[in-house]
DNA sequence: CTCAATAATTTAAACGTTTAACTTAATTAA
DNA sequence: TTAATTAAGTTAAACGTTTAAATTATTGAG
């Protein structure tokens, strides 16, 4: 047996332990074949303490190893393939480096996007990140603040879910840094990132009644999300300063579980009403697939008919005859901001509330030109 | 201080306990207003050893343990709000209970459907998915099998990227069992859960044939992409067992980093050629959503003018005027064998390298009838 | 040549679990 | 009554790291 952990008089007898150590290498190569190699094995193979490797691969400040014992480890760690074992580095340092993120849909374009430029962040500052998707559902999103504190998430990035619960399943998470995103959870406050939902909507809005509609309908779902309420008031603010009286019949309330068909007999019902609009303002990129689904169906022509802006982009738009007016979220920067906030809380435990909020832009496209 | 760990002496002198008890548990659930509690806060609270808690909360298999403690370590468990630490229980047991995914392209939503089917198997079976996506590139793709492995991910579930060093990358895996998905790298045999790309290829230009159709164009991408090949020979094979002559100018190879612009000059040339085609076989949903905008631009009226099929679904097709004919793929049963797959690997080494190839179907719509 | 100072390295504990092996107490069989 | 068996626990090692503290080796000053 080659003596291990190295003890100094033995170290003197080279030649013998040359020839050892050989065996060993050979031993050692063999068992990484099969089985990853750990920083015993490196340690064991360059003659050193794991305290030695340990210093020399994470380079730790203050500790003078001599450059010869740097190059055998370096040596011994490239030839052993090895790559330190994460979850004993996160059990020891009590940080994992994953945070997790919860969108309310998945499949929906805005937040895959979204998810996308939170994962470059992520990557970018040494995070994996872990993706749920709520579905919208109180039910799912607690079983996925578990499921994230659970595996010891150094923070989450959340799209907060409606519900009565919510807010004491977020004061739950205690020591778990989070910051919200997309939306408020009212009566709790915390870190958010946001956009000028209220403002960009009156905007839009204003942009209509600078074209001359008079008759321009709000399609939303019949949910309490803040952002979408937000966006609602904006969309009566323009007309209330413009001293224009507001139809609150012009507000179709679609079921997010039944949009296609929810769709259908509202815009009828709509269209067929001597209250007939002359524009429309989707509150969300599925609701404006699915309407304007509607409208070529029933063969009505944008925008001679009716104008359209939408909230959100997708891909969908292109398939469209018309190019489609819509609001344009800054989801880069809502990323970076999230993961801004939300590294600042890892690393500074009484880091202060902080909500901001993001612009979002009006492109004017031929739908409502 | 109470003497902990326990001892069967100290352990008589219930009185004088039960006192110092009330302060520890003040103690305990103090710093459980910071800090997640441990096992051992459970052992001390209820006073038993730490092996008892695990036992218990474990329902560890042949281990006795009476009623009254049980149900003590119980309380005590709920008392603090204990969960484990998962990171611990990976280090020890080996296992992380979390599986790596890898897909090409996540904001691609074939993609992201997977992506969703293949969390909730996951879920299901108590394991958390981690999602990455290799955006086609060699590099990243590497990237991020390194941070899987590092990660210590139990199995991978990967739609590889085209590449001389992917068989090389995945070779290194070594114990880390994976399956792939969508395409198989050629050359290298590995478990896979592919579909019948080249049968339904073939049988969808057949159909396209027995409508009459004479100059049957596929827009398909220049990649070597297994799955993209086999189509590609599936197109042909139509036109082999016909006994019609195959025109190799009908295939459009678009560049992926530049859909919208190949598209546009390889389909003019394509319509202002004296080849004209009278049916499109789009081979994947991006390329026809980027076509189909093309035909709106370009004034081009399907099915009059051109029929169109197309691989894949879409949202994007609920704009197009006309109801487009696609193949749908079997997402649901993709995700369920796949993971079956990689269960069964995970749990046995050498598991046979299982190849399963499931059944596309072609759904006929306006656009092609 | 000795002592102190500094450089180089090792030791050992800790992170929070699981689990094999052991101990003690209670019960049953002879 | 005693030995053997079973029940009900406990002890301690291990997983692979990090890191404070201790130790040993080397260098420089007097």
């Amino acid at each position: 047996m080659l003596p291990w952990p190295p003890n100094k008089t033995l170290k003197k007898l080279s030649i013998f332990l040359t020839v050892k150590r050989l065996i060993f290498i050979f031993a050692l190569l063999a068992n990484d074949i099969v089985k990853k190699s750990s920083i015993k094995d490196v340690a064991r193979l360059a003659g050193v303490s794991i305290a030695s490797v340990s210093y020399v691969l994470n380079n730790t400040p203050n500790k003078s190893i001599k450059e010869s014992t740097i190059a055998r480890i370096l040596d011994a760690a490239k030839e052993l393939n090895y790559t330190p074992n994460k979850i004993a580095r996160s059990l020891k340092t009590q940080k994992s480096y994953t945070i997790g993120l919860i969108v309310a849909d998945i499949a929906n374009p805005y937040f895959s996007q979204l998810a996308r430029f939170i994962e470059d962040e992520a990557e970018k500052k040494g995070y994996t990140l872990i993706i749920g998707s709520s579905d919208e559902s109180e039910v799912k999103f607690a079983k996925l603040l578990t499921l994230f504190r659970d595996r010891m998430v150094d923070g989450l990035i959340i799209a907060p879910v409606e519900g009565s619960k919510t807010p004491a399943e977020l004061a739950s998470l205690k020591d778990v840094p989070f910051v919200l995103i997309d939306r408020k959870v009212p009566g709790f406050e915390a870190s958010a990132v946001l956009i000028n939902n209220r403002e960009i909507s009156a905007k839009t809005v204003q942009h209509l009644l600078a074209k001359g509609k008079k008759r321009i309908a709000l399609v939303t779902y019949n949910t309490g999300i803040t952002s979408l309420a937000e966006r609602k008031e904006g969309y009566f603010d323009a007309f209330t300063s413009r001293g224009v009286a507001i139809d609150e019949n012009l507000v179709v309330y679609i079921n997010e579980k039944s949009i296609d068909d929810d769709m259908d007999v509202l815009l009828s019902a709509l269209f067929n009403s001597d209250n007939k609009p002359d524009a429309l303002f989707f509150i969300s990129n599925k609701l404006s697939v699915s309407g304007l689904r509607w409208l070529i169906e029933n063969n009505i022509k944008v925008p001679e008919d009716v104008a359209i802006v939408a909230f959100d982009q997708t891909d969908a738009y292109k398939l469209f005859p018309v190019p489609v007016t819509f609001i344009k979220q800054p989801l880069p920067a809502i990323a970076g901001k999230a993961m801004e906030l939300l590294l600042d809380k890892i690393d500074n435990d009484d880091a202060p509330v902080e909500i901001h909020e993001l612009e979002a832009k009006l492109k004017i496209k031929a739908s409502s030109d």
